[in-house]
DNA sequence: AACATACAGTTCTAAAATAGAACTGTCAAA
DNA sequence: TTTGACAGTTCTATTTTAGAACTGTATGTT
């Protein structure tokens, strides 16, 4: 599969992830949460290649999720911020330290505490129903198609290999 | 970086970006929260390569995220299942799969809803804070260093290249 | 008996992505 | 005049991934 194909799959996930789905990615949004703005800061914050910085940072601000806003003229710099879409992954971020902090820390305890200013207490993120409010599990949710899902009957896509993938969606 | 080192750092996102940040590995836990749980399954519904198939799933057995369970002697047969572990990752990828259904769905919609058994209705997963209950976004939420921190005075990381990594936690 | 099929891998080569280092170019400060 | 900060770009070497074929056990079919 070329990873472009993903974004056009019938499903979230799928085109989440041929957006924001590799390791290099996330850390250097991690970096945006933690309010690093410049090619610089990523770099060495990271120890990530210059080059493949500059291909990711390209791919985020194409995507939307960062913008670049010059901070000064000759030379020409930029800044690169979060927009509201790029904020908007923050749930995924917050629900990814999380889980590290359940099954991946050491003796030493949690790396980092997060604090919510309006309750001012160190907090987990939980993740609720937005219907009832109840805490959701896996084994709470039933999944069905909805109008985007790429229906059996309809556009019959070809199938034309063994080995390619069947249409799913998520 | 080498991706091994990843799953060392003071920083729970990249602990688990070392574990489950990887494109393939993603689209594989898709499968296992809609049920998969055969080799030829996945094989069949994402498209990927035997081979890498193979790899990620012994990884993901070997992180304590899926169990391998026999389902038949000669020739012996396994099955992959999410654990705790695995299904704990849930809220990230409920957390992934809705941030596409608000930025990157068509004009035909979501492709999945999903329901809620307690409540029966169709939700959007809503993270919020533990202590509160209020939903959290970034700029509520104050970061400071835990426990598990490396903090900069104790134990002196040589930092010995100009390009390697800051020590840096989330 | 001979053949095809299901299943769960393993093994190969070619293509793509990433690592690592060096280089470019503008400007400010020493 | 030299050094350093900054934001990249360019190059080669290494590692990963893609793609296809092959292995091996067992069942079902002709």
């Amino acid at each position: 599969m070329k990873w472009k194909e993903l974004e056009e799959e019938p499903c979230s996930m799928a085109r989440t992830i041929g957006v924001i789905g590799d390791r290099w990615t996330l850390l250097i949004l991690r970096e945006c949460f933690l309010r690093t703005r410049r090619f610089e800061g990523f770099q060495s914050a990271l120890g990530i290649t210059r080059h493949l910085l500059a291909e990711r940072l390209k791919k985020l601000v194409r995507q939307g999720i960062l913008r670049r806003i010059p901070y000064q003229e000759s030379p020409k710099r930029h800044e690169y911020i979060l927009t509201q879409k790029g904020l908007d992954l923050y749930p995924i971020m917050m629900a990814i330290v999380h889980w590290g902090d359940t099954h991946m820390v050491d003796e030493r305890g949690r790396p980092l505490l997060h604090q919510h200013r309006k309750c001012g207490k160190d907090f987990d993120p939980v993740m609720v129903c937005s219907e009832c409010g109840e805490p959701l599990s896996a084994k709470e949710v039933h999944t069905h198609p909805g109008p985007g899902a790429r229906s059996a009957p309809a556009a019959a896509a070809p199938t034309t290999s063994k080995t390619k993938a069947r249409s799913r969606a998520a």
